[in-house]
RNA sequence: GGGGUCGUAGUUCAGUUUGGUUAGAACGCCUGCCUGUCACGCAGGAGGCCGCGAGUUCGAGUCUCGUCGACCCCGCCA
């Protein structure tokens, strides 16, 4: 028998686990503790299996062995009882082995008791459930018995040490950030707490400990992290929930080369404690431009090919009304070429013309290189040279299909962008690489907004601008530009901001930040925020920065996002305990929900019910 | 805020196209039988506000409108 000191998972009410016990613990005497995860009773033998965390064991129950009270007790039991064995571990008959470990041995039992019993589960505790996700949430706690759904649980918890560890060996500290902070006009909508207190103000729950670990660089911890949470009241999606887990991390006296290698090495060494996988570092570097023309969108799926090809050059002269005129206002003709796809139907195409307009073109044309020659509805406006220089030029060969958008530069990255993943949706196979890393880097500062009529940081306000572009900051105040001239200076500065994408993903992002207090006062400024507001809204940052605060610059990889892929979870509530539904609604709990009228009098707050 | 898919025994679904006897199946549940099962087997049984509310109709699971909920997408979201 073995030690009880060498057994961790000993306890008063067991020795060992469900998945601990295997060929060389014959003739211990055990106990176990578990979930009832089968019964067959065959009229004199009974089998129990046994679930708990750690695996299945099954209990014998053979009248010859037992009291008549324990078998008629072994024989009330259902699926989920909770329920304690104590017996002898010895092997299973020759024929009667399952797979190994726990499954060559059996606990012959002598006596058990019922910890518990369970009313009828609404659905079997097994990893190819049928339930739905709404039941599996109202009934969180069972679809977490599930060992698939424990598993990456788990997983997750051993990302989150091997982070921890990895930061640690580098010299990082991990510092909690206050939850209930200032409402700052930055991105998304706050989660705001009504504060009993100050009867009318309220925190904000933070979208992300942003100004925090700038200020905590402010305060000489160089090198910070924390596993965050982060609030923000937005919409949901498979990939997005109300609160998730950033891998929150700030650096002093860096540039984007100091956090690109750090994360490289974090990552790989994730990637290789977790899940035994080598990944190749450095990543590939993209700038957001380069990423733009080349796949259409700022996070491609990099894992297949499908590149954009640039056709302006070619057909810009074309008889094509479509393309002689985008060609003719600035504007670009591009296409993707697919391989093996002339065999479209046109009910296909109609799909992906459909895609195509919905991203901003006005249509998708094409040119179908088919057995029996060309094949294309534009064909009789171009002429057979264009024709032949835009198909070599895309590398299209017979059975092919070249698929073209003429618009503005952006209309036509988006569209062709959303075809792309379209397309990429069937070639996923096999032949593809398994994980495919980028960053990119050098997004614009500055995007501008039609509904507000002036720029928008198009990352966050504290990233620093490009050096380089720099005196655009001060000529745009001066420009006779239209704020909505893609030759505006604002709209020319590129931003020492950078994302990571895995897998067509957007896994992390940062930058470096602003730690000079001017040029963060000149760029809320751009952004429509005047010096009171901005004293109002970010005084405290401003003034931290007034006291030598060091230049530096971080990245907030997302926890959930990355365990979601590492697990191969199409949701990341696959790899949260307890997720909300995309209506933002915890269903286990019921939240969110009324309260007290006493709690809403104490808060000063009081309900107005709209009629509608 | 907008678009799409779905909602029928405890569960997963069929039935809705073309309105018409008593709404089916599988798993689960209950009872009995069964001494090496592990998707145990065999026999029998119970179980339905067809999401909810209006409307059309002689008659609605089926048609119409509204509403609630889940999921996916657009907007939105560092």
């Amino acid at each position: 028998m073995k030690k009880a000191k060498d057994n961790i998972y000993e306890t008063s009410l067991r020795t060992h686990t469900c998945g601990q016990l295997e060929e060389s613990d014959i003739g211990s005497t055990v106990t176990l503790c578990g979930w009832v995860d089968g019964h067959r009773d065959l009229g004199g033998l009974l089998f129990i299996d046994l679930r708990d965390r750690w695996g299945k064991t099954q209990a014998a129950f053979d009248p010859a062995a037992v009291s008549p009270e324990v078998m008629e007790s072994a024989r009330s039991v259902r699926y989920e009882f909770s329920i304690r064995v104590t017996g002898v571990v010895r092997g299973r008959p020759e024929g009667m082995k399952k797979g190994a470990g726990t499954g060559l041995i059996e606990i012959q039992a002598e006596t058990m008791e019922i910890l518990n019993i369970s009313e009828t589960p609404p659905f079997m505790v097994e990893d190819d459930t049928t339930a739905s996700e709404e039941l599996r949430l109202k009934y969180r706690y069972l679809d977490l018995r599930r060992p698939l759904l424990k598993n990456k649980i788990e997983l997750r918890h051993r990302a989150a040490m091997a982070i921890r560890s990895y930061l640690d060996s580098k010299g990082f500290v991990e510092i909690e950030t206050p939850l209930l902070i200032r409402s700052t006009p930055e991105g998304a909508r706050d989660f705001v707490v009504p504060s009993r207190q100050h009867k009318g103000k309220f925190f904000a729950l933070p979208q992300s400990p942003q100004l925090f670990k700038q200020i905590l660089m402010v305060s000489g911890f160089d090198r910070y992290f924390q596993l965050a949470r982060c609030l923000r009241d937005e919409d949901l999606r498979a990939d997005r929930q109300p609160e998730h887990t950033q891998i929150d991390i700030e650096m002093s006296y860096v540039n984007m080369e100091d956090i690109f290698g750090l994360v490289e090495g974090m990552m790989s060494d994730l990637f290789k404690k977790i899940l035994d996988e080598e990944i190749s570092i450095p990543f590939e570097r993209y700038t957001y431009q380069e990423v733009m023309d080349r796949y259409g969108i700022d996070k491609p799926d990099i894992r297949f090919g499908l590149e954009i090809t640039e056709l302006s050059d070619i057909l810009g002269k074309s008889g094509f009304k479509v393309f002689s005129e985008a060609a003719a206002g600035g504007g670009v003709i591009r296409g993707i070429n697919f391989k093996g796809g002339a065999a479209f139907s046109r009910k296909r195409i109609d799909e992906l013309t459909e895609i195509a307009k919905s991203a901003g073109a006005r249509g998708l044309a094409y040119i179908a290189m088919t057995d029996d020659g060309i094949k294309s509805p534009i064909a009789k406006f171009i002429s057979d040279d264009e024709i032949k220089g835009a198909l070599a030029k895309a590398g299209t060969e017979k059975g092919d299909i070249l698929l073209i958008v003429a618009d503005k530069w952006k209309t036509v990255c988006d569209s062709l962008g959303m075809v792309r993943k379209e397309l990429g949706r069937t070639i996923q196979g096999s032949s593809v690489r398994k994980w495919a890393f980028l960053w990119v880097y050098e997004f614009p500062l500055f995007e501008y907004n039609p509904d507000l009529g002036r720029f928008d940081a198009m990352h966050n306000i504290v990233t620093s601008p490009h050096k380089d572009d720099m005196p655009n900051l001060g000529l745009g105040f001066e420009s006779k530009s239209a704020v909505d001239d893609p030759g505006h200076p604002w709209a020319n500065i590129r931003a020492n901001q950078y994302d990571l994408v895995l897998n067509g993903m957007e896994i992390a992002s940062g930058g470096i930040r602003i730690h000079d207090r001017k040029i963060q006062e000149l760029v809320l400024s751009v952004l429509g925020i005047d010096r009171e507001r901005a004293e109002k809204m970010f005084g405290f940052l401003l003034k931290a920065l007034e006291y030598g605060a060091p230049p530096h610059g971080g990245i907030a990889p997302g926890f959930d996002r990355i365990t979601a892929l590492m697990t191969g979870s199409d949701s990341i509530r696959e790899v949260i305990a307890f997720p909300k539904t995309t209506a933002a609604q915890s269903l286990m709990d019921g939240s969110p929900a009324e309260i007290d009228p006493n709690q809403l009098e104490e808060l000063g707050i009081e309900i107005i019910k709209r009629k509608n």
